[in-house]
DNA sequence: GTCTATAAGGAGATAGAC
DNA sequence: GTCTATCTCCTTATAGAC
């Protein structure tokens, strides 16, 4: 059953304001204005406002994985870790560009609603991306740390480094830019700085 | 003009529920509740929720930055490289385990609520602690940055780096428990490690 | 399918008794 | 100072006209 053009309008201005402004501060009512509709409608396709909640944080799971999936399927067989470490960071940070709010999004209704994990869990054990994505960037570190390419260091660990790391700069992106008054121009600045940063220090970390 | 002891109640009672919950989440019944009084009592004593939000937020800005200045009082002044990460990265841990949900409550709230980040701005910028503990950091990293006793790094990009690191594991600590089913013994196990590879992590980035 | 109207409940804030 | 009662507004969700 393909989703009409109504539904999609509404999961897309759902998505708009659940990750401006979070489950809590969105409001049926402000998804129906963006829409250009009237509230009820809202509730006529999709029920509930968590209903619609759940449909549009696990395609952002969903999609997010996939993309991340995604660049693991390049080459990187062959390449330095230097190399490595460029195609990842780049690919990561052109990623995130494009949704700047993703990991406060995710941090914030996974941590504030415990209620709402369980279903998070589910879907996220089973999600056949995450799996394969997992496995084929566990594969690619062990095998550069077992060519000695590598310092020894445990897949799970570089993961969690790489993630802080990278949803650090942008969590921080806007107390960069507010508390410090910072332009949007500096703010660019910033993000091309913590990008090369990063690199360093995940090179240092690994670097034989 | 000293806070009364009820004052004092429905402070630590507004606290607890914000840190836990969140702004949004918390009504000013719960907060009664809490304190085992009536819901009108609140707003007696400060008026409105935001009113009362912000003197919470302000505490934990002021104490959070008033005991990072501690820290770096310590005669620092001759210890190594590795006995610094150390000393800091230890001290940060233990604080935070305290606190475990500071790092989120601060990016909630300080993410969520633009509208708030005028008032958060003004105290950040004129707070004595901040400046104190900025300079006092900056000076140590100059001082071993020109010694050669580390690599040339901007102060500024090894705050982000740490900080980005330490909260990282505190925020992905529920995450870890909930989406990989990880019991409360493993939870610790995850931290202690996390705060081991973080030490790696740094003094790797700063070896020269 | 899409609208208006409205029900039902919860929130923050205040009035007024004691 | 502390309580109960209440006002007003906003929210989600549904009923029913068209």
């Amino acid at each position: 059953m393909e989703p009409t053009k109504i539904e999609q309008d509404i999961l897309a201005a759902a998505q708009k304001l659940f990750l401006e402004k979070g489950f809590a501060g969105t409001s049926t009512t402000d998804i129906a204005n963006e829409v250009g509709c009237n509230q009820a409608l809202i509730h006529y396709y999709y029920r509930t406002k968590d209903n619609l909640f759940e449909k549009v944080f696990l395609q952002e799971i969903n999609d997010t994985l996939k993309m991340i999936s995604k660049v693991l399927d390049a080459p990187l067989q062959n390449v330095s870790l230097t190399e490595l470490v460029n195609i990842v960071i780049d690919y990561y940070f052109a990623t995130l560009k494009q949704r700047p709010n993703l990991p406060f999004f995710i941090v914030q209704e996974l941590l504030l609603n415990p209620g709402r994990r369980e279903m998070i869990r589910e879907q996220f054990i089973r999600n056949e991306y995450r799996q394969e994505a997992y496995n084929k960037y566990a594969a690619i570190i062990r095998r550069m740390t077992a060519a000695g390419e590598i310092r020894q260091i445990e897949p799970f660990a570089l993961l969690i480094n790489t993630v802080s790391l990278v949803a650090g700069t942008f969590l921080s992106l806007p107390l960069y830019g507010d508390l410090l008054e910072k332009s949007g121009e500096e703010q660019e600045t910033y993000l091309d700085s913590r990008k090369e940063e990063i690199k360093r220090v995940l090179i240092s970390r690994l670097q034989p």
